[in-house]
DNA sequence: CATGAATGAGGTTTCATTCAT
DNA sequence: AATGAATGAAACCTCATTCAT
């Protein structure tokens, strides 16, 4: 029983600290705030935690975690389509049901220090060799004209995402609902967006 | 010609200062950092700036003012296509010529505290609007399905800019030049970007 | 039985303290360390000590009266040489014995607060009495000249083996052995040393 | 004139943690004890210091320092005595002359951590070396018997310097006057030191 | 007796800003 | 106009001690 009240603790903190986070950012976001939200007292956060850092990269490595888990690899018989449209709608799940985390993913964590920055940049590196990846196969296949450059394209598309994600989540008064872009990533449809960039 | 100097005094604090929160970022770059840079009194700054904040924000006013300086509204009767491109080559152009505020503009400044993002909100809205604003044109007559969300399109497609415009100024390892997003930018065709998104 | 096995729970921490204390210091010590090395948990330090500093007191306190157990008195008839090495030897012993205690004693107990100076200058202050009482036996017999300053004599006599025993205690690279020491102490002729100060 | 002024300012802070320091031990003082006797701001002393442990180092290292300077090593052909005599009065000016940073050197700094007990014992190791070679010269020539160990000799005989220092500086009740010493430094006698551990 | 999670006072250090020169 | 020494608020973090279990 104590692993878990240990755990929730822990976990406590850690929700606490992504609303702050999410609100202030991570330099305005004090120690202080973190405790009084949480109602801990501070030295009980060092006894979770390293630093405040430490609960930053905590926050983000879940997050990250959490996205590369739901997402699966291609299956080259299976039909592109409908496995594409599956790994879009895992990651807009990801991010509907996390508000306060995908605003940190796609804020307060930027230019946070040159060392995150770093990671961020092999996290975002990561999604566009995925989608780089399947735009290639398609490419391989005659769908996608050879002239289209497909690492601007898939930077294009994770770009695309991330702006929509972050204006969804800054909350300044309700601008945007995320149930367009739900049923969007549903409907998703690769060629059309590949008309994009449009042939170069 | 006092003023002159005055002026020239404060724009190399200006280009110091740029160059050292691009590479650092706002909260790692200190005044004696800029101090340093520009070979200025630690005093001197504070007779052309009310504070650290306000050297920030004179940069991101200067470079928000050239893009909206330099994007023209649309003129009803003309077509839209080269109109929309004219203004595309525009913002690229910028960017490409100021790579640090280019940085600062899409990594630093984001997520730095609640008052800035306002002002961050505010630009890219402005943006949004405009490219809102011609796609709800070419909606109204009839180029693009009235089932299009107009707004998320605009929002992918600003998105998509930034996200290739962080990937160039990171500077990681030229991962990216900007030469193909120059020449997309020309010969950008709306009609293909609206198949983005696809109908909802 | 019980008292036996608190006794031993007791003497477990002392004797794991004293180790750390004369490796790391006072204030390098944590009570964390000496639980670990202890292995009992913290709250148990505190339920047979009063806090960290009443566990290094019990530590000096046992050491010193161990010490002032060993040393006899004068007994005024008998001859003083052969009751003064005895004493020698005895000290010597005790120090040979507790290495970690010899240096938390000349070392890592010096200097530590106001409070803790004054039990360790009435410590030295017994020590130096008690040689100045041997002293002043003999120079009433005659036997050392009325101008020497005993005082001085016992201090620097006292010094001279707490230095020796300081070099040794501090292990860097066995630099010193304490067997010339105990042989001295065998063989320590206090006509000899009277001479140290000369006469004033 | 400025650099005056700014040396005048270390020195002051200086001057103010030596007394501070041999007061209450170098843990026990806090850069605000230091503030408040230096009336400096907190920052100020970081403008002169590079952390609270940077100015107990700088006091030692002066204080050993001129100790040093003032010690001359042995001319070979002169006459040892005088030579012996005139380095003794030179230290005991020093020691009379700083009394708060002889408190520091011979009680404060002893046991402060591991890095600084080797400064420490490297400071003594050299004292040691020195009269060590002394002593060495004579056994040369024959003054002192062959079976004497003249490193043991020389500990005993900076081990009673220091203990008649350390209970002087301790200030305990004016306990002990440097008069004595003074006198006794200046017509000390090598020889009838050196029957202090007698022969083995 | 024993535990160890929780506490919070108190320390060091940084750095944007001021102001006398 | 220019300087840079001085300031002091505010942040992070440690660790001796307590107390519910």
């Amino acid at each position: 029983m104590r692993s878990v009240k240990k755990e929730s603790r822990r976990e406590q903190i850690l929700s606490c600290a992504a609303r702050i986070f999410a609100k202030k950012g991570y330099h305005a976001t004090s120690i202080s705030d973190i405790c009084k939200r949480s109602d801990v007292a501070r030295g009980t956060i060092y006894l979770y935690f390293k630093n405040k850092r430490d609960i930053f990269d905590t926050l983000i490595k879940n997050f990250t975690g959490d996205i590369f888990r739901r997402i699966s690899v291609f299956t080259p018989g299976e039909a592109l389509q409908p496995q594409f449209n599956r790994n879009m709608c895992a990651v807009v799940d990801i991010i509907t049901q996390n508000k306060d985390l995908t605003k940190i993913m796609v804020s307060e964590a930027v230019g946070l220090d040159a060392e995150f920055d770093h990671q961020l940049i092999l996290f975002y590196a990561r999604l566009v060799e995925y989608v780089e990846g399947a735009l290639t196969m398609l490419q391989k296949n005659g769908d996608i004209s050879k002239h289209v450059n497909v690492r601007l394209l898939a930077y294009a598309l994770v770009g695309a995402i991330k702006e929509i994600a972050y204006q969804w989540a800054l909350d300044g008064g309700n601008v945007l609902d995320m149930d367009p872009l739900i049923k969007t990533a549903r409907q998703f449809n690769i060629q059309n967006f590949i008309a994009f960039t449009g042939e170069s």
